[in-house]
DNA sequence: GAAAATCCGGAACACGTTTTCCTGGACGAA
DNA sequence: TTCGTCCAGGAAAACGTGTTCCGGATTTTC
């Protein structure tokens, strides 16, 4: 029993090589109290031979913050969910804030679970994510709660969402900029928001340059390449189509090239999300709306940090798109 | 000041309402120590009406776990990383252990920061992952450490590791009981390991019937395309077409079907990764292999439980890739 | 030289839980 | 009745830190 199990030191071995008590050690490595400069210095000193590690635990307790905020998302494997994350976790880290990740997988009792746990660890915050740009039930914690991308259906919660309706709006100013006036949409199921927002707008912005009706269907490449078909075969002078994802808009192109028709010498097309592996593969790589997400969770972070300071801001923030223009408008 | 702050209810509270002291509270909740059973339920009575939540930190102190794994990334935003990610969590949460995310943006200051941070959190352990096969540098802390998909150099460290070998072999097995003799081999960078590694596979698996050398490239779908022209020029003869990536094997398709080659009843081609999005929206679907990813971070995550729970388990764990055959090698 | 102001550092407590040890009572056996 | 055993539950310590208060020492002031 001579020598006991190594432990990773805490606070009192420090005290105890500096020659002080704990407390005193506590104010030296915190910069707080009134101490004596020398005494700071000797303290510090043994905190780095020790290889000293402040235990965040006991920390947590004392200050009754956890200085960590949980993240739950309905779908992480969602190419949503996943920049929105990587930002906040960016704009927390800088203010020594950890992120505990919950994926829900869409489950609203693996949801319970984790807000429990969640509630459970004191977490200082929530942020909340989802897939879909419908707003969603707010969830019953009490702690401060901010939702990104998906806003709570509660409009005096704290809310930051895309601006569909400016995005889809952006890409029929600039293809009219450029005189194409006869403007049609491609886009996904008429039974998502956002497929409708983005549709309005376009119709909206198009105003009387709008040609037939939007083209609702699935957020694939091959609804794109047979919207392509219905398209042409009920408005062959179409100048431009706009497209609401990079998916759709990739299709579009691929079989506009298949049937000889230039993109964008013929007919310009955009697309919508800027997810690269789209945007940047498809010929000629596509003029599209870029959401900004890990910007958006950047400032989902910030705003919950703000909450969680006291000095919350209710309501939904809009954060706006940006154009991003490519060959698929501007030719080569 | 008549009313203190609301504070939520500590078990102080429960064993107050419950008429009993807070270590019995305890007992009854954590069905420990020896308690009537009308004691115990009472407790549950009063814990229940309160809404009493335990503090995980008030545990995690007195336990001496902290009931948190962390998980470094050098890159999350990859398509590597999440998944493993995901089965780790998945894995984790099972297991009440909470993931914090921290991802590393390939800066080894950041990733600095990130390992004293969870030292400090005195995480129960950590899971270390990159975008690349290659083994990278053990990291230093205190506590246990799993390396998942990139590997520790150090072989006495537990690393999970995907079966790049067996995965490009099982392609060439394939095409070769589909007949098919005459292999070639487009691929990825000559400096990535994963590259190398599936180019020789792929070789050593079609022995005489591999054609030319291997052609090294980029991971992109241009590449694909672009070695299609370099492969038929100098092996028209070529009957399957085996590539280091989805993205590659893509391009390639797309190529072949300009140029009139059918896929497969000319020429067979597989991918690499089973990237749903390249995979599926490839003309045709591609036959191709799945990494297992997820169940790579479960494997994970458990094996860094082992580890915690005191029977580690040494080396490297390499996991077996999983064949999907599509169109791409079977025709319709 | 004495009183007052200032500075430094320590003791004690708080945070919320678990765990170890202990006590008082009930009960059975001799 | 007395002793021993067993059981239910309480008191206190432990985990590691931050903070409040207070006393002693040193310096300043008259």
């Amino acid at each position: 029993m001579a020598s006991r199990t190594i432990r990773t030191p805490g606070i009192k071995d420090v005290a105890a090589l500096a020659g002080v008590s704990a407390s005193t050690a506590s104010k030296a490595l915190n910069d707080t109290g009134q101490l004596r400069e020398a005494t700071r210095e000797r303290v510090r000193r043994a905190a780095e031979q020790l290889g000293f590690t402040p235990d965040s635990r006991g920390r947590a307790l004392a200050s009754g913050r956890s200085f960590t905020v949980g993240l739950i998302t309905t779908d992480s494997s969602g190419r949503f969910s996943i920049p929105i994350m990587l930002g906040a976790e960016d704009a927390l880290s800088a203010g020594e804030m950890a992120l505990v990740l919950c994926d829900t997988r869409d489950d609203p009792l693996r949801e319970q679970h984790y807000l429990k746990s969640l509630v459970s660890r004191r977490v200082d915050g929530i942020i909340v994510t989802g897939r879909r740009t419908e707003a969603r039930e707010p969830v019953d914690v009490p702690i401060p709660v901010v939702y990104a991308f998906s806003p709570s259906t509660d409009p005096d919660d704290t809310s930051v969402i895309v601006d569909d309706h400016g995005g889809a709006a952006s890409t029929v100013r600039h293809l009219q900029s450029l005189g194409r006036e006869r403007i049609a949409h491609v886009t996904g199921p008429e039974s998502h928001l956002s497929a409708q927002i983005r549709a309005a707008s376009t119709m909206g912005a198009a105003r009387s340059g709008f040609v037939g009706q939007p083209l609702y269907g699935e957020w694939s490449e091959r609804w794109g390449r047979h919207a392509v078909d219905v398209l042409l075969r009920a408005e062959p002078t179409v100048e431009a189509i706009t497209c609401g994802s990079d998916q759709i808009a990739r299709g579009v192109c691929d079989r506009l090239r298949e049937l000889g028709r230039s993109v964008p010498d013929d007919i310009a097309v955009t697309g919508f999300d800027n997810w690269s592996v789209m945007a940047l593969a498809s010929r000629p790589p596509l003029t599209t709306v870029d959401m900004e997400l890990e910007e958006l969770g950047r400032r989902t972070a910030n705003l919950l940090l703000d909450v969680i300071a006291g000095t919350p801001r209710r309501g939904q923030l809009v954060l706006p798109t940006r154009l991003i223009t490519r060959e698929s408008t501007l030719g080569t």
